[in-house]
DNA sequence: CGGTATTGTCAGTTTAGACTGACGGTTCAG
DNA sequence: CTGAACCGTCAGTCTAAACTGACAATACCG
């Protein structure tokens, strides 16, 4: 009768298949498989969870749920919660998607972004050194190969700024916000 | 045989820095070193580059550079440019950064985020259906549980929403119009 | 304080994914 | 038609990352 014996609890099977979503969603941003369970597990569950209930839900070893969380609270997306009278260290994640995102985009702009845009103007930097230092033939191509890293440079600073005006902005209005502003630029050329 | 003879060229010693910034972004964004690394280098030539060459230049063996070429061209970034007497197959890349962002977004959004949109409102159609199969205290849980989901997706439509307005409006502008739309729409609560 | 419950860490193992190199298919020159 | 040059593929190997489980550290109880 029961093949899978989790899956006759409706509840469960209804979270089960949420935390795959979840999961793959992370993955696609570069977050392990654990990590986005655990964040899904904790999203779904109001109430705060302790690494063995984490661990024993989600068919995963104790260390592995300590460092998925671990990982979480560096991400700034679980808070740790403790009650008076009771030793258990309790996990909840941010109930908010929007808010959440925020901390996640500000976060990775801070660990990825700036140092990749700090090294890419190092590198348009060489270039021009290397340019300015050679004569002739080779010259051209320094400078050549130079401009096309000021291009992308450009390309990155911009994107930077659109990373920066959500961040300002901020929180569920981006679609409405960003749409206007879709209506006061039209396309150029169609 | 030298320790690094390639790095006494200038031009090259150039090229390999900005190789390697942009191999790490790639990585950022869930695209594997070599086809990072195989990009950038198409992006600084602008002539078109045949297999052999690439592999030569970047150090890597033929059939990673042809498996490179085959995701950059599925992705829609490169293009394969055959010359009449010459049996050589060459490749370029897209010369301007924000057509190929574009173009990458685009593509993302029809592998990835389609897909993974369907499976969460499938977890949400079957939490709403478990929850109306259900009674009592039960019932009160699963429904709990769908609205988080709800929730959720609402996010997710929002974010997709968003995409669609960048894909719509397009290219460099973008940062302006953001920028822009910021002002109409002052943060709210500071 | 000693005992116990619980979390945190990390060396070793496992797993997933990337890379290599040999092979087969294709195109073109002679 | 034959041989040479070249590209695409994929089985096997290698590498990097994730995961486990045993141990160390910590907090709390009596």
């Amino acid at each position: 009768m029961n093949a899978k014996p989790d899956e006759r609890d409706p509840q469960r099977e209804v979270e089960d298949r949420f935390i795959e979503v979840w999961s793959d969603i992370s993955q696609l941003w570069g977050v392990n498989k654990s990590v986005g369970r655990v964040h899904a597990l904790l999203y779904l569950t109001s109430d705060p969870l302790d690494i063995d209930t984490i661990a024993e839900r989600l068919q995963i070893s104790h260390g592995n749920a300590s460092t998925s969380i671990r990982d979480l609270m560096a991400w700034g997306v679980v808070r740790r919660v403790t009650h008076p009278g009771d030793r258990k260290t309790y996990f909840e994640a941010e109930q908010d998607p929007w808010t959440w995102f925020h901390t996640t985009i500000r976060e990775r702009r801070r660990r990825e972004v700036v140092p990749v845009m700090e090294r890419l103007h190092e590198a348009a930097g060489f270039a021009e050194g290397a340019g300015k230092g050679a004569k002739g033939k080779q010259r051209e191509q320094l400078m050549e190969t130079h401009d096309k890293i000021e291009k992308f440079a450009d390309f990155a600073h911009e994107f930077v700024d659109l990373i920066d005006v959500f961040l300002a902005v901020g929180h569920g209005r981006m679609a409405k916000v960003f749409r206007t502003a879709a209506k006061l630029f039209p396309k150029r050329g169609g």
